[in-house]
DNA sequence: TGTACATCAGTGAACGCGCGTTCACTGATGTAC
DNA sequence: TGTACATCAGTGAACGCGCGTTCACTGATGTAC
């Protein structure tokens, strides 16, 4: 049964990729270790062949999400272009390929400091690419600006999860994104 | 043992403002019915005399906290301390008696109708109450402008406790603040 | 108003279940000579 | 290059534990006469 070293590394992956999913879908702590490593196409008994813990995949999974989504946002071709991206009702009812702060934030806020640490890069990477696509201002205007963008942002598409009325939903993501596209 | 239908009525709230102390403070998955009901001052096996299931104490639970927390904005006397008071570090340090969209926002995106109800309903008189203060605007640019506002505020202080850096955490707090009080 | 009985709030033990974690085992891979 | 042995990725069963929920029981409260 056991695999080479570059089939491991390759399991490996799958399941920080299949984490990543899970957990942005049904959250951090709804979601198992079986849950998981099912969706990687494994059984459970293997999961401490390469983590320590529940923690450090979660951590991994996040530090992942991170890393796709600033590849998603780095290609768009201008700053308009990542905010309607971002704020699309398509990024909205797919959370589980989509922002981990805005699929996690709450349960970010209690979890280990590697993962808070992986979280905060996650921010700081998300401020830099608005601030990249920011223009002709100064640059610590923009980054102050950017603050509070990323953060309109993130809280605009968790409320556009979380209420119950379809327009009003809708409604959340296109002000937020007509408000930050003028200024 | 019996109590009379008063003390009942009392032991029921205790256990809903319990519980929503608890959701806030520990997140809505990771609390558990003895958790709560110990935070109440009861033993777990009580809960059921009065609620059907854990749904219906977190959507209960979520009605009250958003009930607090207007009672507390609403007696703000201006916009601007209404802002302040979300957006201190005060409310960050102590989610447990704060907002609840801000402390479980990517939770109850997984919530069913009827908690995420009554967090709309939460999302739609913080918005009123941004509007309500918002001086010599029309109505509806008003409501749009509170709209991003709200989702602005809800962002920062999530984000505001995920992030592991002291400063960077302040900074999220003050640049929203400045920037929905200059708007 | 007093008495007899039904109700039911709260207790504490128990239910089955799924959790994170551990472990004995398998057999292909990697290593030493 | 071939052989003998150690390694270890992955399986599947098991661990103790806490979960949401149920239940028998207690005894004060509420009700009927």
């Amino acid at each position: 049964m056991r695999k080479s070293k570059a089939e491991a590394t390759e399991t490996r992956k799958r399941i920080v990729t299949a984490a990543a999913g899970e957990f942005r879908e049904h959250g951090i702590v709804a979601t198992g270790l079986a849950d998981l490593m099912q969706a990687a196409g494994l059984t459970h008994g293997g999961f401490y062949k390469h983590f320590e813990s529940k923690d450090q995949v979660v951590a991994e999974a996040c530090a992942e999400s991170v890393r796709v989504l600033m590849e998603k946002l780095q290609a768009a071709p201008s700053k308009g272009s990542a905010l309607a991206s971002y704020l699309s009702t398509r990024h909205r009812d797919d959370p589980a390929t989509g922002c981990p702060l805005a699929a996690l934030g709450s349960e970010l806020a209690r979890s280990d400091a590697k993962t808070r640490a992986a979280a905060t890069e996650g921010f700081l990477r998300l401020v830099n690419v608005i601030v990249g696509n920011s223009g002709r201002v100064p640059p610590e205007v923009a980054r102050r600006r950017a603050l509070v963008a990323v953060s309109t942002m993130i809280g605009a598409v968790t409320m556009s999860r979380v209420v119950t009325d379809a327009d009003l939903s809708a409604e959340i993501l296109r002000e937020a994104e007509k408000s930050l596209t003028d200024g």
